[in-house]
DNA sequence: CTGAAAGCGCTTACAG
DNA sequence: CTGAAAGCGCTTACAG
């Protein structure tokens, strides 16, 4: 290549990269090699020599779940402008999560790591950090590590409290398994839940708190023996919208109406939730991504990151999903 | 590194590497060494020496839309259990997918490419075979290059052929605007439309064949002009269950009775249209999207590739949003 | 079984 | 403004 244009290899680098120091006829000249030659400069070993990739790798089980796309989703718009390129790591088991890792705590696969919903071993987040590669954490908090979150507990109670106002005293709680994942969201929903009743005075009954892994199905089967006790609630708030849809599915397969008999409000605000004018608390789950994106992009521009919580606001949305309760006896 | 375990790099490499002939004193050394130092083995480096990058890229545009992830997802699921990760190029611009393709091109980016819903220009392809680049087409169809796809001809005539055989005679089609992605599903879903018309004997009614950017909202409103005809159609077929969505919203506003007063057939079958009971042609968008994947990985493992078309099954899937036409007149 | 050396294809001081 | 040379960190014949 130097060689065809009568150059030495350091020129050839210099007019690739546009350096300003280069006569326009040598210049002429190396254009013209690399056209001849249908030149096509390496960016690996741009890389090695370098020590950047020009990638940003991005960590997320659950790439199965809407809300998990609609994050990446943000990342990818916060990208699209900058020179970076995105490496997906979907890890939907512990063992992908930790080969995952491993991988990038090599620290020259990616320049930058976005870790979205899932919170790694402080082991890794401490080779991540010996590996001189920034990470910003998305709907995942850690005090060590910058993270854009949402507050889990004033969404839960924010639900809950809705239901309150509307009359129900008897509300049931459907959330996610423990979390795989180190993920915690789901607790602290419980938790927003659980203080709602409490500020209102209403008892706690262990029997309405419910588990399953997120999905539409499990939820489904949950709701439905919910509404078979006893004395079934009068409303549901579902630790997602997925799960929030099973329960409308369970209220719909055995003949009871909503809102009339049973309310439902679900999270997340998924796009499928306006839809069929499913009551939720919307989290901006493109917007975190998005967010998430510039924090790092910021970090790799140089500017250093602190490691603080940027809480995203929750917000309920009313819709068709929620009322008050069946009057109640007669 | 080689020097603190007193061997060779030629040594730290097969240690590395797991090859056989090492003493195994001699790799416990390297071993030892390696632990001591939290030596973490370059994959750059290994790509420029081994001119491989372990990466497979995936183009595609419309990332927004519910059927590209489905896509994905499937090209994430085929490559999980392979040691290649994936490198995702959103092109939702011309000028992006151009981008995308000149950064691959050069070859050592990835070690080979899933191109979805979108069709690179001959020039694009040419310099990627130039490359050495394998590369498997999904949703897209070219003669030289292996494709996996649906017969969307077939398809459209399906969906038709349904709402003919229900007793409609009135029937609307919402398709695409044209292809800025040299994307030519729409077009042929209106062929299908359109045979099935003609081979029932029915008229062709140009204001019944609409076009629009891929929205709900866009299908909206062309749906609510459909509706608003002098003689309206009863029957609406759109070319993305996105589209029907939009149709059953305009009809629902205007408290147009489902599948009573109109009947509406979507395409796809995303997670949503089961969920909603609307009618549509199922198309295996997460298969599509796995058997590309694995298509891909049986070339780099060194099975060359006929440039043959895979086609995958299409399916009418009855739910609730198609029925009788009124009766007509009274 | 093991090491010295060349090679992968760039970039970047360092001299001119 | 430009070139020779070293360096990025691996792998792989080639000798021993």
């Amino acid at each position: 290549m130097a060689a065809l244009a009568g150059v030495g290899e350091a020129t050839v680098s210099r007019v690739l990269n546009g350096r300003a120091n280069v006569r326009p006829a040598t210049r002429e000249k190396v254009l013209e090699a690399i056209r001849a030659l249908d030149y096509r400069p390496s960016s690996v070993a741009r890389s090695l020599s370098l020590g950047r990739t020009m990638v940003i790798g991005v960590v997320v089980p659950w790439f199965t779940h809407a809300s998990a796309v609609e994050r990446v989703r943000g990342i990818v718009a916060a990208l699209s402008g900058s020179p970076y390129e995105l490496m997906l790591f979907d890890v939907e088991s512990e063992d992908r999560q930790r080969r995952a890792f491993e991988l990038l705590d090599r620290g020259d696969r990616a320049d930058g790591l976005l870790i979205v919903s899932t919170l790694p071993t402080d082991a890794q987040l401490e080779r991540l950090r010996t590996a001189l590669l920034p990470c910003v954490l998305v709907d995942a908090r850690h005090e060590s590590i910058p993270n854009v979150v949402v507050d889990d507990v004033a969404g839960g109670e924010m639900a809950t409290r809705h239901l309150i106002e509307l009359g129900h005293t008897r509300i049931a709680f459907i959330g996610d398994t423990p979390p795989e994942f180190r993920f915690e969201w789901s607790r602290d929903r419980t938790l927003g839940y659980e203080r709602a009743l409490e500020r209102a005075g209403l008892e706690r009954r262990p029997h309405y708190v419910r588990e399953g892994t997120r999905s539409r199905h499990v939820a489904r089967s949950i709701a439905a023996e919910l509404l078979s006790l006893d004395e079934p609630p009068t409303a549901i708030f579902a630790a997602s919208d997925t799960q929030a849809l099973g329960a409308l599915e369970a209220a719909r397969s055995r003949g009871i109406r909503v809102p009339d008999q049973l309310s439902v409000v679900g999270f997340d605000d998924v796009e499928v939730a306006a839809y069929v004018g499913l009551t939720t608390v919307r989290q901006p789950l493109f917007e975190s991504g998005r967010r998430g994106g510039e924090l790092l992009l910021r970090a790799l521009d140089g500017h250093p990151l602190a490691a603080h919580s940027e809480v995203m606001p929750l917000e309920l949305v009313v819709r068709g999903t929620t009322g008050p309760p069946p009057t109640a006896v007669a």
